[in-house]
DNA sequence: ACATATTTGCAATTGTGTTGCAAATTTTAT
DNA sequence: ATAAAATTTGCAACACAATTGCAAATATGT
């Protein structure tokens, strides 16, 4: 369980937990987005579904990982690569979603277009997911 | 109740019934996409709730309406515009949600706008929602 | 080491969506 | 118009995801 993780926790000025580093670790070693359902399987120690819940949670709020809006509505969560602060989050790159593996990947370095907008429209955020076959999965 | 929709139903095929005239009358006179619950809200002889859901379900595998992919995983339902055929949905146009009044609106003439993909990655669809302010609601 | 603050796990509860089946309604054939 | 066949509906039961309150456990600051 590596130093920088248990930083990053006190950083943000969060209680150093096992449950956290052990979460937090999860998605550093990640090939993709994580649910819920993936890091109560993984958990080593049996962690509660609750604190799974809680702990995801937080981490969002503080800017450590970001949630996935996905097209068939299931929450996957990935690490925040930039800037990410307390409240304000900015991921602005695309996401992709494996149709035949599922894996779901941040691009992080393909940006979500601007689309011009009808008379009036205000934009704050766009979200752009993109389905698809993978590297690994294409034949 | 409208004549027209009475022969949406039968140019698709199913069966005219009194819950399927009434959710498809909601969403030719709503402002914007309905969720699941609004339909239940606003049916005025009540619907039952695993009707509105099998009715939205049927709805979406004929073509008629589409799924809207939200930043908040719920998930809204709109009327499908263009040629939109029995388990070929083609609606690739780019939605907003506004952040003040929640209403979701499909933008059918702004489309999707094709981004480059890392080696690799093959891409099926793609999804784009911009959440703001919507016309009504910025200041 | 101790007092304080935070987090955790459990139980109970709520919310969302699905399934089986009998009754009601719609369609088709007579 | 009537009757038979096909489809849809509503109810009850179920499955699963997510939230809440609270006491016990753990972490932090001195
Ligand atoms: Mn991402
Ligand atoms: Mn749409
Ligand atoms: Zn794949
Ligand atoms: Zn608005």
């Amino acid at each position: 369980m590596s130093e920088a993780i248990k930083d990053l926790l006190k950083k943000n000025h969060m209680s150093v937990t096992d449950s956290r580093l052990q979460i937090l670790d999860m998605f550093y070693h990640a090939p993709g987005a994580l649910a819920h359902a993936d890091i109560e399987k993984k958990a080593s120690d049996k962690i509660d579904r609750v604190t799974i819940y809680r702990t995801l949670q937080t981490f969002e709020e503080k800017g450590i990982i970001h949630t996935i809006p996905t097209a068939d509505n299931s929450v996957k969560y990935a690490l925040c690569k930039d800037q990410c602060a307390e409240g304000h989050h900015h991921d602005n790159h695309v996401h992709f979603v494996c149709d035949k593996c599922s894996k779901t990947i941040c691009l992080d370095d393909v940006h979500v277009p601007e689309v011009k907008l009808p008379k009036g429209f205000q934009p704050h955020q766009s979200n752009m997911v993109v389905n698809g076959f993978c590297s690994d999965c294409r034949s």
